[in-house]
DNA sequence: ATTAGTTGTCTATACAAATAGACAAATAGG
DNA sequence: CCTATTTGTCTATTTGTATAGACAACTAAT
């Protein structure tokens, strides 16, 4: 009687229906009884309590005994608004959210064919690679891949390090100002080696964010890729606004 | 020594690896050997080959005995454009696709806060539901919920029903053009009641662009959700084209 | 105080997942 | 032809998942 065999466990597929009910408002503050959910999902009373602690372990539930089983109020979606000026200080804080940036990483490397058309490099010239890790309220929020040309922006990385901010570190290095040519956006199951950086489940879904910066003369500057966590993150675009 | 027990069986996040690999590039033409991936994924061999009969049927893969298993040409993701100007057909078709749209489904519904203040109609006012999905090739690529006010357009449906085109049957109803106000982008799982719809994997991720177009006077003509398939489509935001 | 309804805990059983080892069958290269 | 490498098949064992039933502990209302 099993559906289809995915590899994807009963109690899982109850948590995920669970969650998805809950954002869709269908559930609001209280849970149905365990039984009716069971009954409902068609299955055992103890398939439904894991899915329900593993809910609880998340933060999105707390069950009482004898009360029942209650919704945790969540905090909503962050809105990062996608279009020519994408500055993620500036973006935050108008939601008065007060974000930082850490440095994770940064690299020395050779572009490969794809990064070279994209960045107007010649292949294999040397980059800067930077890895960075966006967090709000001590929660990470999404990770970027940062490439420059090493050539055109040689001391990128330290100017990134002391001032926290691409666009800072952008204007010291003689690019005053900057806009997005394109943004391509798809999503993913989140990659093994990001779950413990960002701190969500190991099959969490994240937005990936491929785009391309230039400067006022129309020269590509950056090459980023970002990954957003999908359930802490709304992109928005808006033609007109700006 | 279970890493985290999130409910996925190990041969099914060795699967995710493997197609991630491929996804990046990390794996090209052939895979490599069975142990090899049983060592590097730290599984038994017998879960790598599941994770392996698992990519083969959903056509990923090809194994061959005494030769190994190879990675089977995909085609590329379809690219779809969001900006002010979104006509499915028009996209797909500049992309040498032949698109379809299907209407799978119509009803009349009462504006809820959220739509009545997206639509700028009174709360409870009458909506039509539309229901489409759009197909290339005999594949299902997306599914769309529109929403158009009834009072304005009452005869929106069997308009769209006759041409099988939103823009011609917001022609037909007075609309001579529309733009996008808005596009809000997340991620989630697929919603198991999409699952046949869109022939896909019951953990299928999808890319949901919630958006509101209006006409050349600013008013709110539909309110549209849809969910595109992630390993189908890349959507694609360029400031300045059109 | 009693009762109905709810979550928490325990034991037991059937079934699937994952591991382990051995060997067959096909391929490719010397 | 022979050998090394690789995928395919088989048996067996261990561990985890899901089901089943019973009962305790707690809450809220009568």
């Amino acid at each position: 009687m099993h559906a289809l065999d995915d590899g994807i466990s009963r109690w899982r597929r109850v948590a995920d229906a669970i969650r998805a009910d809950i954002a869709s408002g269908v559930i609001a503050q209280q849970l149905p009884p365990e039984v009716e959910l069971a009954e409902r999902h068609g299955v055992n009373r103890h398939t439904v309590r894991r899915a329900i602690a593993a809910l609880s372990t998340e933060g999105l539930l707390r069950a009482e005994r004898g009360r029942g089983t209650f919704v945790n109020a969540q905090p909503p979606r962050v809105i990062y608004p996608i279009g020519e000026r994408v500055r993620f200080r500036e973006n935050m804080m108008k939601q008065s959210i007060e974000p930082s940036g850490r440095l994770i990483g940064a690299e020395r490397v050779a572009a490969d064919a794809r990064q070279a058309a994209l960045l107007d490099v010649s292949f294999g010239a040397p980059l800067h690679r930077l890895e960075r890790l966006a967090v709000v309220d001590s929660m990470p929020m999404s990770r970027s891949t940062s490439l420059f040309s090493a050539e055109r922006f040689p001391d990128i990385i330290s100017a990134y390090a002391e001032t926290g901010s691409i666009t800072q570190a952008l204007q010291k290095s003689g690019v005053s100002d900057y806009r997005r040519r394109e943004t391509r956006i798809t999503a993913e199951r989140v990659s093994p080696n990001d779950v413990e950086l960002l701190q969500c489940a190991s099959d969490a879904i994240v937005l990936i964010s491929n785009a391309v910066d230039i400067d006022m003369e129309g020269k590509p500057v950056q090459s980023v890729r970002t990954r957003f966590l999908a359930d802490r993150f709304e992109l928005s675009f808006k033609p007109d606004t700006d």
